[in-house]
DNA sequence: CTGTTAGCGCCTTCAG
DNA sequence: CTGAAGGCGCTAACAG
């Protein structure tokens, strides 16, 4: 069995400067649309190209122009549904400029995170986005200091400048805890994230102004802080149902958390037995499986994701100031009715 | 404003040779941990290598070695669960031998595979991992021809031999018909998706087979073949029980599929009105909230990643026979007590 | 408008 | 065990 054979060699630049009786100079330039060649000679370039097959070797082309066409990105979870989304709307935007997308976990963890920069930084990658594991971000700086774009997406540092694109996480959670207010709850508990998380902390810090504002207390025996995954909003509720005098109205900090909390009302037939209303950040395709939902926070992932390449494509380009650029995006406030409940906006209703 | 500056152009391996007083070569050989180094000498030279901060340029490696440790994943979209799942568990895979991913959507169309295609051939990916977008194949035979690595996964193309990583979606879909017939159902609807897709395909085979080894007839009209979106499963359910001696029970093709189908029931107030049941492919974190579900079929995606990584990386070691493989993986069927309902099972219970 | 000439950073025979 | 030298395929001055 013959072992490890790369990929069949390849035409080269060098076999269509031949076959058209040019030199590689100007195959290249033809390549690169460069102007200053000749119609006639770029034709009979381009016939050449195409008769024999040729494709360019981007790996050359890279050591040369020190550029890969190339966006790495780094995610505490490859399987969320928020990285998906971003990605889908990320290789939207990039792939029409011929820029693809190199994705690797950092699975929550710090170390990882570093190796995964070291791999970007060896694969000479033109930019990096990092949806960070934690609110640290000291070890990003070896990296940044090699002059390559970073970007930080969801979520900030906060011992870290750099380019971040965000949503209003403050802004929605006051809205939704505002419109539960107005709903007439005086009493509203909160399910959230580790407040290490900027994420977390801006929403618990939106719902906090609510309360505040409309001059109603924060139960410190309603508010739980967990992960941001589905366990962790089952537990949360879980124990909070289980104090005697829990509200009626919680805000939820996320759709994972959303979705453990709804799982452990269903489990225990709080369906009936209380008439439990959320208000919760994100908005999803199964959101309508949500019952107790009546208000939701729809966060703009395909626009975060078409923003945050766009800027990234602006640093590679050198086409903006280099200050940190922070873009906040605004969320929208959803109203779920009771009864009967719609399919996502982009179905029927 | 100082314009497209590329990274630092960084520690060369020239540098390091300096540093330590011998050549490149040795360098060279160093880092690929070759043998025939006096273990001074390698010493010496993995000082410098830390101390200058030296990176290997993994382009400039690439170049020479027609190798780039990196492994093309095109997918029909990129925000899918199925596909997320799919590549955190190559990434986890692949992570541990210094492989990544370049991934990028096909958009569910046939020409856009084409073009992605030709961008995995210019940037001389390792191997590449392919879910097709239809049922048609025919356009991924130039780029084979190159003699790169190219295996299927999930789905399989009628015209064309590959690598394959598949379930067994007949197998799966059989379970779980049998199932709902063993529980007493004599007539059982289908909401699928489209037969031009293998998957869908192969489960209602699977479907059709455990109704005709029971004696049951499949009724054309509580059959219904859409799309494999959530829209589609929605319509579906809808058209079905507008008609008159809908069935009880039914059989759903995947989970986008049953969230749409489970929303009509809930948008209707079928929940009160009859006793619905399901059988569906696919178990997802937030299947507990599928209320009507009784059966579901769980996929290994993680095994599925994990084979077709390590497939991938046989044929690009070139250590496994050149015939196509297809592996089957086997699904597992899933009871979901009527009430209460539990947790997934990474979770309580 | 077009060709010549150097490399980009690394690996890899081939000599020593 | 180690060094010298050539080249992977492409681009970018610099001449003409």
């Amino acid at each position: 069995m013959m072992g490890g054979e790369k990929a069949a060699p390849g035409v080269t630049i060098r076999e269509v400067a031949k076959a058209a009786g040019v030199s590689t100079a100007t195959v290249s330039r033809v390549l690169n649309a460069d102007p200053r060649v000749s119609p006639d000679t770029a034709r009979r370039v381009r016939e050449c190209v195409a008769e024999l097959g040729y494709k360019m070797n981007q790996v050359a082309r890279s050591l040369k122009t020190r550029a890969t066409r190339t966006i790495g990105v780094v995610a505490p979870r490859l399987a969320s549904d928020f990285f998906m989304l971003l990605a889908e709307s990320m290789d939207r935007e990039l792939s029409a400029y011929g820029y693809g997308l190199f994705v690797c976990s950092s699975r929550e963890s710090v170390s990882e995170e570093e190796q995964r920069l070291q791999l970007m930084a060896e694969r000479l990658v033109d930019a990096v986005v990092m949806i960070p594991a934690t609110d640290r971000g000291t070890h990003y700086r070896p990296f940044i200091g090699r002059g390559t774009p970073f970007v930080l997406v969801d979520r900030l540092v906060s011992d870290l400048e750099a380019d971040a694109v965000l949503v209003d996480n403050a802004g929605g959670a006051r809205d939704a805890t505002r419109a539960l207010i107005a709903d007439g709850y005086r009493r509203i508990g909160f399910l959230g994230g580790s407040l290490e998380v900027s994420t977390a902390r801006e929403r618990y810090e939106g719902f906090t102004e609510a309360m505040a504002e409309a001059g109603l207390a924060v139960e410190e025996d309603f508010v739980r802080f967990g992960s941001l995954h589905v366990e962790s909003g089952y537990l949360s509720m879980a124990e909070m149902l289980a104090r005697p005098g829990a509200p009626e109205a919680y805000f939820i900090v996320n759709a994972d958390t959303h979705v453990g909390a709804t799982n452990y009302l269903m489990t225990e037939g709080w369906a009936s037995r209380g008439r439990i209303v959320f208000a919760s950040f994100d908005e999803m395709p199964y959101s309508p499986l949500l019952q107790f939902c009546r208000w939701s926070v729809s966060q703009p992932i395909d626009e975060l994701g078409a923003r945050t390449a766009r800027l990234a494509l602006d640093r590679i380009g050198g086409t903006v100031p280099p200050e940190p650029e922070i873009i906040r995006l605004g969320t929208k406030l959803i109203r779920h009715d009771v009864r009967p409940r719609t399919l996502r906006s982009d179905g029927f209703d």
